[in-house]
DNA sequence: CTGAAAGCGCTAACAA
DNA sequence: TTGTTAGCGCTTTCAG
């Protein structure tokens, strides 16, 4: 059975498909008939019709559509996507996920296969793919904003400046008493200039402790398992480890309960991004909170103004991750320390 | 600057759209010369061209854009969703998030802000919504697949049944020695004829013991917590605690840490979906374990064969989700049992 | 208040 | 091998 068109339903109420596109969509709300408008209304929910959006959207230019171009949609980056999906709700924007990190062939990609045409895209710490696709689009004018602690500086963005909080960090951990503090990152954070890197390094200068890096090859919890659970067998020497993120904190944080040590007492464990579970762990993790909720609002207010007038000076906004202080990073005297019992395992 | 066009292609190469399309569609290969097909490759590139996909849709019928329809893209929902995207990946398709289940006006919603147009629907534990759009499209003929715990029977389906998995869990529990076996739910949980509750009471009784309903208002970590911190005040004598999913064990797990008792030895915790978190958790947690490969792989096959064939009688595909058993269950002997220390905290 | 006509960008049949 | 034509379903002037 053919969906219902427009056409269908002025047939059916014997008037123009003008008239009833009218009536559908509001916009000559006043210009029709309250008879009429009652005949196309009802008929409509009768029938069963809802508009053809490609259609419209052809027509219009508008698609209320927005993507989310973000590399998966697991850990942190869900939590944006889920926020995101709150902050368009009240609208009547539809959010479509691209997962675009992982098409190298950027020319290819959009031609063969472009992405749905949306009225702005929201980019999640990739700013390879935003300057990508501003080389890729020449001029085209759909708003693009660069979101995360990675963005690029030549489209509106919403950075996330993690380096404060990576101090804090290093700072806190001092404070508490411990001295040899490693930074426990993956291989993409080790790229030259890495925020947070760069922030460790220089804090650790600053209070005059050598820095020492340990690298997994990427920032999962299984590999930062794997990487301190090998350092574990040999002589470790670290007391504290300002990890990467909220997931290599975790997979940390096994590591040295299967080597039968305490956090924080044997080792101090400092996470990033502030992803619900550092909050719900028996020893809640330390960790440099981003603030979702604004960086989402912020991305899609940069979206709508630049949606409203494309000449607007570059949008550049900047917000900060602190350091939230919980339990994996707090040395207590013994008699204060109430121990949670957990078997370890032994493989 | 205006987006290029296939006109804006076939007129600075001299030849027609008709021409410039089966070129880059790459439907009518054989039927260009080689050179013209050069050119006008070239020509595209060079320009920046790429597909208008709704105006594509609007003729072929098809957007190679799939929807997701979830009620959050947190938690459990958000592993489907990333899975999702990988079995997405090698085709050229899309997906669009709508989270259709906080729209309870579904005729008005189809008609002001309808979805976008899609080739195939993946409804998320919300056989409401599949009823409801079955309802209102009457006879429309977009492929909808409802995936999930709760699912509809009246379409084609990925049923996941947990029931077993529950069934195993109460068995398990009695197996080292629990006896006062409680059920963590919710509201949600305590509708007619939930599998997980309708398991949990026919296991119970089975092994001739009392069932015991703890009931949270929604399936949170936070929501659970509070819950069983508030029993904890009182006399707590449930030795073992069923939950509804992840979530719910994580927060009872917490509020079991307080509390000063340890886990399993004073209370055993078992979660439901197996979401990563469970594996990472210094004391694992038992957990039912969906899998949530087969499942997106399923529905994809589903929607895809539906595709091909809107008469195929309808597809009803069941996967069991099983116990994995990990130490939140599992009762040692006290010499056996490393502690994995862990200050509690106070308010 | 209503409708006729044009056209958004693209594809598909058919003709040349 | 290429171009012409028609039209997908909708909105938008503009004329009635």
């Amino acid at each position: 059975m053919r969906r219902v068109t427009l056409r269908d339903i002025a047939q059916e109420v014997g008037r123009s498909p003008a008239t009833v596109s009218k009536v559908l969509t509001g916009r000559g709300d006043s210009l029709v008939s309250a008879e009429t408008r009652r005949a196309i209304l009802d008929a409509a929910r009768r029938m069963g019709y809802s508009p053809n959006l490609a259609a419209r959207a052809l027509v219009t230019g508008r698609s209320y559509c927005i993507a989310l171009w973000t590399e998966t949609l697991a850990d942190f980056h869900s939590i944006v996507a889920n926020q995101l999906m709150d902050v368009l709700r009240p609208s009547r924007y539809e959010m479509v996920i691209t997962d675009v990190v992982k098409h190298p062939d950027w020319h290819a990609y959009f031609q063969r296969s472009a992405p749905w045409p949306v009225d702005g895209i929201v980019v999640l710490d990739s700013p390879q793919s935003v300057e990508a696709y501003l080389e890729a689009a020449q001029g085209r004018t759909t708003p693009i904003v660069s979101v995360g602690a990675y963005y690029s500086e030549k489209t509106d963005y919403v950075a996330v400046d993690l380096s404060v909080g990576v101090r804090e960090a290093v700072h806190h951990l001092v404070e508490q008493g411990y001295r040899r503090i490693a930074h426990l990152t993956c291989r993409h954070g080790m790229r030259p200039g890495d925020a947070r890197r760069t922030a460790y390094e220089r804090a650790m200068v600053e209070l005059g402790l050598p820095a020492e890096i340990i690298i997994a090859e990427e920032s999962s919890r299984e590999h930062a398992l794997r990487v301190i659970r090998d350092l574990l067998r040999g002589p470790f020497t670290a007391e504290a480890l300002v990890c990467f993120n909220d997931e290599m904190a975790i997979g940390a944080y096994r590591a040295v309960c299967e080597a039968g040590l305490k956090v924080p007492d044997d080792v101090a464990i400092t996470g990033c991004d502030g992803i619900p579970d550092t909050r719900y762990f028996p020893c809640r993790i330390t960790t440099i909170e981003q603030p979702v909720e604004t960086i989402c609002r912020l991305a899609w207010e940069c979206l709508m103004r630049r949606l409203d007038d494309p000449e607007l000076p570059r949008q550049r906004n900047i917000v900060r991750a602190r350091l939230v202080v919980r339990e994996s990073s707090l040395r207590r005297s013994p008699q204060e320390t109430k121990t949670i019992p957990c078997p370890g395992e032994s493989s």
